[in-house]
RNA sequence: GGCCCCUUGGUCAAGCGGUUAAGACACCGGCCUUUCACGCCGGUAACAGGGGUUCGAGUCCCCUAGGGGUCACCA
């Protein structure tokens, strides 16, 4: 394939969403395997709604998942400008083309008396179209009207019959019945272009060769096909994907808790993994396989794996593929995630606490899901313990020789020189033997001890990162609650 | 409601006329073990329903049902 050149088109009327990224993914994909370019344009046609801040958001959002393009608002190109409002001339030049050729008309209609239509459709239960009153008016009438200031719209005057097929590389052939259709708008009010029109401009404009976007714009592609033909354009392949559901089947929303990328990001997740976990909601490579780094990706992927049917996203599933990610990751990469918060929290306020949010960084890192939960699930390290466990205290701190063993504990703290956790584990399980108890009798009570929880990481690593005097202290205050059981 | 798309376990998802219907997440056992996580082993769990076509259907066709999308001077 030569001249591959696909987009990837978000509207800046509210943040990146996993759907969006995703169709952003399958682009980004699509262009770089076979060469193609990939270019990004903003689709603010509806000043209203659009806002500055939301595309900045979406191209952040790209940013971060590491996806790049090749022209852009940002990055220029030759097919520019890539904000539809700054296309408004090109758009009125073509507007002005289909008037002229009777392909399109002045429509004066009030919002009033189509809401009158609309409301009688309703009431007689038969479907809504466009009237047609103004398809008649004559040129002359119309021009004269809007000379003397009198609002309208334009519309595209649709054919009445026949059928446009929607040759689609992940759908096969779809058909849609013309008759079902009505003379759509292509201008609004005050000149701009509405998405249909905009979208078959831009498109052929910036040459792009394939359009994959979501299962959404389906039932738009035969309007879009339509006028194609009035401008006497050729049509570039569609490709549309299923959607991504909210795990209640409904539309994603923002009740569906985090469907932002940008929140995803600052829930803990990594890109790396969300590009992974995206890649396989809704494509395939047919292999029995689960990770993949973009190299691979790309190596793989194919329109011709994306599946036709909604995919419902998976948190769990997400948090798990995270997790190896995580594990993997470099970790001054993570302290770096981390510093803000962690500094917030005190935690690195001078060297000797940042040795030690390095050392527990490298504890828990392989154990959490994401970033933030290795601040969460140390927490113990930094700050004073305040409670401990309920179960563990009835089992470790309340029995009858709960004490003793816990004496025990103190002595053998303060008995060794805490040089590396094995010796540690060595001088424990010794202890143990000498006292004819298995070492878990000894352990368990000082992991809740010293770190007010019954599951932490390796004992003998959290003691070490501690270090004796903090671990003396942890488990004489333990001992003093103890007695006060 | 009309039109369009879709329908394999709770979720993702292989399968493309003949399989004991993969695999992954989650879940449940077990092993490992100082707990947790990891890892390993094992298990529960699916072809929406009904008609055809065929020697044979998850795979092809039709109908029904369900889900989703779309029908804006939103994109």
């Amino acid at each position: 394939m030569d001249n591959i050149r696909v987009r990837f088109a978000p509207s800046p009327t509210g943040t990146l969403h996993i759907g969006g990224a995703r169709t952003a993914l399958f682009n980004w994909l699509f262009a770089r395997k076979y060469n193609g370019k990939l270019v990004l344009r903003v689709e603010d046609s509806d000043i209203r709604r659009s806002r500055e801040d939301s595309a900045r958001g979406i191209i952040e959002g790209l940013r971060w998942l590491g996806l790049d393009w090749d022209e852009g608002p940002d990055a220029g190109g030759d097919f520019g400008p890539y904000r539809q409002s700054e296309r408004i001339d090109i758009y009125s030049q073509y507007l002005k083309l289909l008037l002229e050729q009777d392909q399109a008309y002045y429509c004066f209609c009030t919002a009033e008396q189509l809401a009158a239509e609309k409301e009688a459709a309703r009431q007689s239960k038969s479907d809504y179209k466009y009237g047609g009153h103004c398809r008649h008016i004559s040129k002359n009438e119309a021009e004269e009207r809007i000379r003397s200031g009198e609002a309208a719209v334009v519309r595209f005057k649709a054919p009445t019959d026949g059928v446009v097929v929607v040759n689609d590389l992940i759908r096969g052939e779809v058909e849609f019945d013309n008759r079902l259709l009505d003379d759509f708008i292509l201008a609004k009010s005050d000149g701009g272009p509405t998405y249909n029109f905009a979208v078959v401009v831009d498109d052929h404009c910036m040459a792009i060769s394939h359009v994959i976007r979501a299962e959404e714009h389906l039932s738009n592609t035969p309007k879009q096909i339509l006028l194609y033909k009035a401008l006497g354009w050729g049509l570039p392949q569609f490709a549309h994907a299923s959607m991504i559901l909210a795990p209640d089947r409904s539309k994603l929303s923002k009740r569906h808790g985090a469907t932002s990328v940008q929140e995803f990001r600052d829930d803990g997740y990594l890109p790396e993994a969300l590009i992974n976990y995206l890649a396989l909601l809704g494509w395939s490579s047919k292999e029995d396989r689960d990770f993949w780094t973009r190299e691979e990706l790309l190596e793989r992927f194919s329109l011709d794996g994306i599946s036709r049917s909604p995919a419902i996203y998976d948190m769990e599933k997400l948090s798990w593929m995270n997790g190896h990610y995580l594990a993997q990751a470099d970790s001054e990469r993570i302290a770096a995630l981390l510093h803000e918060d962690a500094q917030r929290k005190g935690y690195l306020s001078n060297s000797r606490q940042q040795d030690k949010f390095l050392a527990v960084l490298e504890l828990l890192k392989p154990r959490v899901k994401t970033v933030p939960a290795i601040l969460e699930e140390g927490a113990y390290f930094f700050d004073p313990i305040t409670k401990f466990d309920e179960k563990g205290c009835r089992k470790y701190f309340g029995q009858e020789d709960s004490l003793k063993i816990m004496e025990e504990c103190l002595s053998l703290c303060q008995g060794s020189d805490f040089e590396s956790a094995e010796k540690l584990e060595q001088e424990l399980r010794q202890r143990a033997e000498d006292l004819k108890l298995k070492a878990a009798q000894l352990i368990h009570p000082i992991r809740l001890a010293i770190s007010g929880r019954t599951a932490t990481p390796g004992l003998f690593e959290v003691m070490m990162i501690l270090g004796k005097s903090e671990c003396i202290q942890r488990i004489s205050s333990a001992i003093l609650y103890a007695k006060s059981l």
